[in-house]
DNA sequence: AGTAACTCACTATGCCGATAGGTAGTTGAG
DNA sequence: CTCAACTACCTATCGGCATAGTGAGTTACT
């Protein structure tokens, strides 16, 4: 139920086709949600036929075309509605640590390379939120520029502000799972002793 | 994919029902993943069809009865393969995170809900998890005593050291989110002075 | 001129899980 | 004795998402 209003999010920027749209799913948006282009079409259509959200058919080459999307009023109000409504949590569901509970099951090293793969993972995303932080102190966000020219001035800094907030919460998060992780590793190797 | 290690995992330790199993997903295994009845029931059948199980109709009461599964060899390997390979780690989507990033469209009490919201959940969950882990050091989980029970002496402290570990680690990851908060209601606070 | 890489859009299948029911038997408190 | 609460099991529907594939048009490079 996230999908439609991500992509409300970002269509509250400037109009974009569905394709823009996965692109941003790949690279900015996608830090904190994740969708394949088979299911933004699609949604795109629902939201459409929903009037959510109008499509424009717009030439594309000398044959191509593409269908750009804009927000409408229902968009926006929806979009309000949600930002204004608390969310409901999920139950929880964390396969690592399902696994970590049954750990004395695994072989030593089945159970070290799990923490090793943990840390990876999480390291991995570290580097990624870490530089997207970098970026915006910076002012070298492209994403960040594009949004802040469709914003007036005075929201400026609620903007930067709450997009910096985000990334160092998942920085926080990620650093907590490697912290975690190389604890589990000293751990495994003193009951292996 | 990992409910049915979850169901293992617990039919290692002694045979069930469907209903005790449910029992625990309620309780115990419930901390680290959720599975409503409705779930659990058909894949009972589903893993004892496969081969993991067996099923055995046990009589309760004057006429009822009930069906206590317990593993297989094919079970125990199954699990075992499972323990000894490395998790797929899942795609982000992370709604509270993704709403962050777009504070400054909701009013600022609302903005103050969700982060109070986000403070109270987690909060929750610290509570249960620090019981957890009082009750691991004190040796009074019942279900804890249940699996060593069923353990061969060497392994109590691993199963324990696990335990606790995971626990631990579930615990960071509650605290990190509510120190996020908290520095959401001051941010907030801070941008609408 | 050819071709690789990219843009753009869509469809199909299938699992996992949420939600919401339904039915039958048992136990324990008053 | 009876009624509520619990035990036990099952079914149906629906949405979200993964995965995999199709196919047409464009751009850039060699």
């Amino acid at each position: 139920m996230s999908l439609r209003y991500a992509l409300l999010a970002l269509l509250n920027v400037e109009p974009m086709t569905g394709y823009d749209l996965f692109k941003e799913f790949e690279t900015s948006v996608g830090h904190v949600w994740h969708a394949p282009d088979s299911q933004i079409y699609p949604e795109l259509r629902r939201m459409e036929a929903e009037g959510l959200l109008e499509g424009e058919e717009i030439p594309w080459g000398p044959r191509g075309k593409k269908r750009q999307y804009h927000v409408t009023e229902a968009g926006l109000l929806a979009f309000r509605n949600w930002m204004n409504t608390t969310l409901e949590y999920a139950r929880i569901r964390e396969p690592a640590h399902l696994k970590a509970a049954y750990l004395e099951w695994a072989e030593p090293e089945a159970a070290r390379e799990q923490m090793r793969a943990h840390i990876k993972h999480h390291s991995g995303l570290l580097e990624q939120w870490s530089e997207k932080v970098r970026e915006i102190d910076e002012g070298t966000s492209p994403m960040l520029a594009r949004r802040l020219a469709h914003t007036p001035e005075a929201d400026h800094e609620k903007t930067v502000a709450y997009k910096r907030f985000t990334y160092e919460g998942l920085i926080a998060q990620a650093e907590a799972e490697v912290v975690w992780a190389n604890r589990g590793l000293k751990l495994i190797d003193k009951l292996n002793e």
